[in-house]
DNA sequence: CGTATCGGATGAAACCGTATCAACCGAGGT
DNA sequence: ACCTCGGTTGATACGGTTTCATCCGATACG
């Protein structure tokens, strides 16, 4: 088979597939490594990208929520019910439009967001330990420009 | 904020936790496309992932597809049961081992595999058009070779 | 044999996304 | 001022999907 090969799944394949399944298993990766230098912390993937959402923006409402994180509101709510059923966030009502509710991190909640966050360096570095100098941000920099074009 | 940044989530992100929300931005946008373009065969995306296998190495026994797609027994079975439903694959006994069941791909599965990876020709070049010469093949490298450490 | 292991199958639980609902705001018309 | 109406925010209910634990028949091995 010349040309146009078919999917294959495997490294060098160069199917139209190619890039969401590569994709994919980095993925997997990655979150497999997080998921557990977190699970001492009693976070969850989810939890720890609303978290830090909150931590990057202070109060946020769940509208906001919604969009930063790129999920659906039913998702938001229960990670929020989460977040506070663990003390780590609070909903608060907003003085002036009675439907909204700003979400707010808590003392407990940014300490263990600050503790995860340093659990997390190190095998964040391991994960692209075998890579060149240099191509973790070059992979990074091809990512970003791919996922958000302009 | 200086060396050691927190976790935002957005573009620029320096912290441990960048490149997994990355890697999930950017696997989603891929999935979507690709979804979309394979609904018209009435194919979902672990469907297809299985089809792949089964065309790349033949018939195969679900015990090598949990282990070539990375998912769960469970998962694979429900997905052979859909391809057999839809006429697409077939189970067949293994002489030999009777506990063993080779999965393989039907001519109409075949048909409409093909079908399906002709039309995603189309959109995945889309996904990456707006990056620059050469820019997709580099992405393809670094991902390959950040997921398959030797 | 008897035991351990394997491949597959099955059912329960957790999870995600869609559709739906009620409460609420704001604008416009009367 | 009052009412209606569209759009918004958050909450909930439901179906489909994934994940986990367990079970069963078949096979390997001592």
């Amino acid at each position: 088979m010349s040309g146009k090969s078919r999917a294959t799944g495997r490294p060098g394949d160069d199917s139209p597939f190619a890039l969401g399944l590569l994709l994919r298993r980095a993925h997997a990766r990655v979150a497999g490594t997080m998921t557990a230098a977190m699970r001492s912390h009693g976070l969850d993937l989810r939890h720890f990208a609303v978290l830090i959402i909150l931590v990057d923006r202070g109060p946020t409402t769940q509208r906001d929520l919604v969009e930063a994180t790129r999920s659906d509101k039913a998702g938001i709510m229960r990670v929020v019910d989460d977040l506070e059923e663990k003390g780590f966030a609070v909903r608060k009502a907003v003085p002036g439009d009675r439907r909204v509710r700003e979400v707010e991190i808590t003392e407990a909640g940014l300490k263990a967001f600050d503790a995860a966050h340093e659990d997390a360096v190190g095998p964040a570095q391991e994960l692209v330990a075998h890579l060149r100098p240099g191509e973790p941000a070059k992979l990074m920099d091809l990512l970003t420009r791919f996922t958000y074009p302009e």
